[in-house]
This record gives structure tokens, C-alpha cells and sequence, in this order.
DNA sequence: GAGTGGATTTCGCAT
DNA sequence: ATGCGAAGTCCACTC
């Protein structure tokens, strides 16, 4: 085991103590964690303020910020990575302000209590792997097109045409330009409306018939009625089957590669 | 000063010391603080893991949870408000299981290797306030329409129409039909489509001219041409200016409320 | 409970 | 740098 101190842990510091604390974890670019009373302003694409009370302050090695309060998933009060810092004392506070230059926003944080400073040293190379995004989806449509329909021949996907993009395009077993749409959850409104400006910017293109597809695990209430008016089609598609097929194609690209290189999977 | 103790730590705790403090955090509702080394799954949704590494686990009083990295704004894994816990120990690790029943999520936290833990009880009453959302813009267009143009008299706001809501919905010095968009930042294609729409939906429903007015501080490249193509205005609009004009109609208010009851603000 | 749209959204990718 | 759309988005509000 290392002799390391990842950790140093103040208890209950004076403001100056506190001020130390803050100052050795920006300057050394660790995580600093404070707890303790303080007020919060914020100023810059918006403008908030914050009243006195009990907080955690979250500053990290790429120097973004987060305060965070008792309670609820998100911050009240946060600055993105890239920003620089002032320290100080006014009156009896300590004074932290985080500034922003693109755009500008300054967080300035007022803590006239603190409970505990930490600075710690952390390091963290483990990778983050996450399946059945949306991604995913158009990956298992382009790998394995009959999850859609048989006879489906994709020839291109992120096509750009006047609205945006079209996330999988090509032809069905008749012949016809298939335009999908895909969404990892219900389908509402939205989709089905930007499905259908797809295909009438692609009809111009060309004397076939062009179809939608909505592809999604459900669809909203009243969207199967707009469908159905806009002649569009759904295929029901669940992100976690697709991420299964993904899984299955990348265990046989694996096998193929293992077979060819003569060597045996660990 | 009171002597309630809001915070404790236990620094280089032991696996089952640590297991503790997670328990008594839990079953306290407090908010804890886990600093160590562990890896992470979850499932629900979507799937994802993550190996392992020194990260800080954060779990708060309503029972949410955040796993942060050592950099970024956004916490790796997380766990909204709501969901229950199972804590224990698996071989030398200690497990933290976050359970979420809709949509049924799960998180499992393993930890190695524990550099400190914290219980914390802290109380935080300030209000948040916040200024120049697209809200704000919305009650400064109403308190004060010839920020858009001279003449224009509101009639509704979050009018229901087929595609969604009109922001603002009102009449021109001419008589004509007026359609408002509003944006809060550069406003892009999507909006000038989705202002588009609205007109088109409104058309049939009267036999005056319908127009429609994009209002953003700024608009994205090519989106002037695509609104001179839909027929569609675009008028600047500041939201800082706008919070300005909330606030002035604040102060108003508040005289005239003070003027009323014969008091003078203090 | 589902649907809809905003957010100091953030983030990543492509132009 | 700007633009554009996804996200385990979250959250608040309406129906």
C-alpha cells in the first residue's frame, strides 16, 4: 500500500483554516469538498441569488463547481470545468468566486460557517461504458435492418437534408425511400411531426414513394392518430434488445478476429 | 452557538466501520459523503458500468444519490430523489444498492477501499431566486408589449394550438394576427419551424393576416434566410432586458401597494 | 399518471 | 468558434 495522503480532512476550521484549505486545493488542483453556511450569487447568462444556508461545496480538479443543497438531484448553484478562482476573506466570510470567461458568469460563494474542509487527491482511470442509448439503436437498425423490417436495405444514416438529419435512410423490399426516425423512449408529438418534414423534404428528390418510420418503444397518446393522418408507420423498437444484438455482433467480431489471428479469447 | 454536532467524519474508516456511518446516514436521512476507491453498475433505462477508481459518493436526505468523478460538472452515476436502499458488504467491499421502482432503476456502489466517510445534518431554508428565464421574457412582453413593436395588444399566452403552445398570441396596430416565439438564448432552425407551424395552424381559424415573430437576443447563421423564406419576423430581445422590466414593474407594484395601505417600504 | 417544454441545461460531434 | 441534437437528461406544470 502507498504511503499517499489522498485525503486531508478539517474539522470544524476557523475561517482562516478554511481559507488555507481552499487555497492549497485550487492552486494544487485537487477535489475540494466544504461544508458549512454560506449564501451564493450568480451572475451570467442568468442571474440568481442564493439566501444563507447549510451547503456543500464541490470544487474539482478541472476547476468546475458545484454547490449543492440538502436535498434534490441537481445543484442550485454550478460553474463547468474551466474557470478560474478567487479566494479571500470579507469581513468575517471566506469568499470564493469562480469565474467564466465564455461566456462570462461569475459564482461568487459567502461561507460565514464551515463545518469541514477536504481536499483529496483522487485518481480515476476506469472506464465508463454505457448501452442502449439512441445510438445504439441506429447501430443495431444499420447491423441488422430486419429488427425493422424484412427486405430492408439501409444506405445511409445522420443523412442531412433540409430540416436536419435523418437518422437511418434507405430502401424497403418494394423499392420505396425509407426515412427512419428513431427514439429510445415514448415517441411524441415532436417525433412524429420532424419524421414527417423528413420525408417531405426527401419527396422533391425523387419520383418514388418515400415512407416514415417511427421507430421508439412506445408512442404517445395521440401520436398513433397523427401517424396514421401524416401515413406514417411505427415499429415498435425496444434500445435494450437493440443493445443485445450490438453486444452479440461485437462477440462474433471478436470471435472472427480471435479465429483469424489464431489465438483463443481470454 | 448551539452544540448539536452537524457534521461528522470518520476518516480511513474500516469497511465495517464505514458500512455504519452509511447506515446511520441512511436510516438518519442524512446526507452522506463517501470518498474511496469503487466501481459502479446500473440498470434501468439504459445500462452502464464503470470500473474502478477513486470517486466521491454523495447520497442527500431525500435519498438521491450522485457519484462524481474526479472532473466534469455531471456526476458519472446517479440516482434521482425517491428510491430505497440496501447496504452490506460482499467479500471485502462495501455495496450500496440505490433502488428506483418508476421507471425501475437500479445502482449498485462497491467500495475496496474507503478514505473517509461524513454524516451531515444540515439545514438550509434560503430562498432561490432566479432572473431572465424565458418566463421572465414572457411576463415582459405581457407587462410590456412595445418591447416587441408599438401597438401590439397581448391576448393570450401558452395558447394550445395543434403542434404545442404559442408563447404569446396577440393583435398588431393593423389588426393583423401576431404569433410570438421567444428564446431565451440564439434562436436556430427549430424555432423558426416551430414558429412557422403555429402560423400555419392559426391561418384557418381566422381570415386576418397571421404573423409571426421570432424574439431572441440572437438568431443562428442561416435562420434570417430561412425566415425571410416562412414570412417570419425577428425582433431582439434581451433577456437580462427583460428581467430589468420585471423588476421595475416590481418596484411599482410594491409603491403603489405601499401608497394604498399608507405605509413606506422600509 | 402521462404528456409537454424549458434549462445558467451539459456534452459531444460535425461544420 | 458555431450549430445542432441527444440525454439514464431533470424538473415543473398541465391534463
Amino acid at each position: 500500500m502507498s504511503d499517499r495522503r489522498p485525503v486531508l480532512v478539517c474539522e470544524n476550521p476557523s475561517i482562516d483554516e478554511a481559507l488555507e484549505a481552499v487555497r492549497m486545493a485550487i492552486s494544487g488542483r485537487k477535489i475540494l469538498i466544504v461544508a458549512g453556511n454560506c449564501s451564493v450569487d450568480y451572475h451570467g447568462r442568468a442571474s440568481s441569488t442564493l439566501e444563507s444556508g447549510e451547503r456543500i461545496l464541490m470544487i474539482k480538479e478541472d476547476s468546475s463547481l458545484l454547490v449543492h443543497r440538502p436535498k434534490g438531484y441537481e445543484p442550485v448553484n454550478w460553474q463547468p470545468p474551466g474557470c478560474l478562482y478567487q479566494t479571500g476573506k470579507k469581513g468575517d466570510a471566506l469568499v470564493i468566486r469562480a469565474v467564466r470567461s465564455k461566456p462570462h458568469e461569475v459564482i461568487t460563494v459567502s461561507f460565514d460557517r464551515v463545518y469541514f474542509a477536504s481536499v483529496l487527491s483522487l485518481t480515476d482511470r476506469g472506464e465508463f461504458s454505457l448501452h442502449a442509448s439512441e445510438e445504439d439503436m441506429q447501430r443495431a437498425i444499420l447491423f441488422q435492418p430486419s429488427i425493422i423490417e424484412e427486405g430492408l436495405k439501409p444506405i445511409t444514416y445522420e443523412k442531412k437534408v433540409e430540416p436536419g438529419f435523418i437518422d437511418v435512410y434507405g430502401i424497403d423490399k418494394d423499392g420505396k425511400m425509407v426515412v427512419i426516425e428513431i427514439k429510445r423512449k415514448t415517441a411524441g408529438r415532436e417525433a412524429a411531426l420532424q419524421l414527417a418534414r423528413y420525408v417531405e423534404s426527401l419527396k422533391p428528390t425523387s419520383n418514388r414513394e418515400v415512407r416514415g418510420i417511427l421507430a421508439s418503444p412506445q408512442i404517445a397518446k395521440g401520436v398513433q392518430k397523427l401517424l396514421a393522418t401524416l401515413r406514417l408507420d411505427f415499429k415498435p423498437l425496444d434500445p435494450r434488445r437493440c443493445a443485445e444484438i450490438l453486444r452479440d455482433v461485437e462477440t462474433r467480431k471478436l470471435a472472427e478476429f480471435f479465429q483469424r489471428t489464431n489465438r483463443s479469447p481470454t
